[in-house]
DNA sequence: TTGTTTATTTAGCATTGATAATTTAGTGTC
DNA sequence: GACACTAAATTATCAATGCTAAATAAACAA
């Protein structure tokens, strides 16, 4: 995990890289929030890790594969358990605010999640991560499941368009951005309520 | 707007070509529904029309241009205005149904409508339609084109994760799909008629 | 007939993801 | 210390892609 200790255990190299799956995420993302999704390719990255390009592919297999761990290191900082008591209407609106705004935080985020495919991590983890508490709270295995799709759903498309200038123009140019947003997860939530607790 | 009728004004081609905007997004979704969005490039698109691929770029000005037009299309094709005496969660529920019918009837079409900015068209009159029959039910412009956004968002994630193998093979598993969709769409609807109604 | 406009072709450039072959540097063993 | 062995980088290179410039052909207009 820790990419020190992975060198103590490892080999230095030339010109003292430090090379590293969570290394090579972190210098992707910082590129992308400074220049935009198309501004990484295998070049810009390994350059900017002082490294030539075929060096990140003894590292994480394609590029496709790193968008994938880009997602899933950023689908971990945002999501949480609920609190000791409390409710699950308010954890979930919680979630949701701090999920658009991590992602809006991340650069071209929705594109990038549009275009990975989930790791296991995500399906595995993440998911279950919000499934679990819809599940707690009393709901069917498969309503919890369709209402964690729908509320994920809602997220990921509402910050795709968020992100694009030209699509959150219309938006923007007629209401708050943060407060349409609240009006629809509120909406969706308690639309949720509304079922789940039949 | 009939390419025929724009032939005869015009001027024959060597090959008998008929190229043409309309004609282009045509032949790029049923390249798109075969091989997936990855096969669709300039040239083998301009392959399928007959054609060598810079003749594509004096009648579209770049492939992003062209996947917005692909965009615009398939949208145009799922909206409709609610019918006389229709109540507007109907209509919705409705739109958002034939809307994720149409999507997934176009492969891949969740990842282009993710990368390709809207058209003019699309934020004119797409997004529009959308919102007036909501301002006509009493909505404050406000509130209806936060929950058209809403609306807008929930059906693109939805579909984007939804025709990802590797995503929906986790929802897939436990609950079907069309039934999680309706149950979300529902409680989305029915969570807007209560704010809606305030 | 001549010139103009429209639409296409040929040729080619820069960029990209990815691979193969090579090279360098540590590690462990005797 | 010499020797193989492994890990991780480099150089060189490919095929594919988006796109542009220049040349060309066909229709129309004068």
């Amino acid at each position: 995990m820790d990419p020190i200790q992975k060198r103590a255990a490892g080999r230095p190299r030339k010109q003292d890289a430090f090379l590293d799956p969570s290394v090579i995420v972190d210098a992707a993302w910082s590129l992308v929030e400074k220049d935009g999704v198309d501004a990484l390719t295998s070049r810009t990255l390994a350059a900017k890790l002082g490294v030539k390009s075929p060096a990140l592919y003894w590292h994480v297999p394609s590029m496709t594969a790193l968008h994938s761990l880009m997602v899933e290191r950023m689908l971990s900082e945002s999501i949480r358990n609920p609190a000791d008591g409390e409710n699950w209407q308010d954890w979930l609106r919680d979630v949701g605010q701090a999920q658009r705004r991590n992602f809006l935080s991340h650069r071209d985020s929705g594109r990038i999640i549009a275009v990975a495919p989930p790791t296991d991590v995500i399906r595995n983890q993440v998911m279950p991560m919000l499934v679990a508490p819809l599940v707690s709270a009393g709901a069917s295995d498969e309503d919890a499941v369709a209402a964690a799709g729908t509320f994920a759903s809602f997220i990921l498309g509402w910050v795709i368009y968020e992100q694009s200038a030209e699509a959150s123009s219309y938006i923007a140019s007629m209401v708050d951005m943060t407060t349409a947003f609240e009006f629809g997860l509120g909406a969706l939530v308690d639309g949720l309520a509304l079922r789940l607790s039949r």
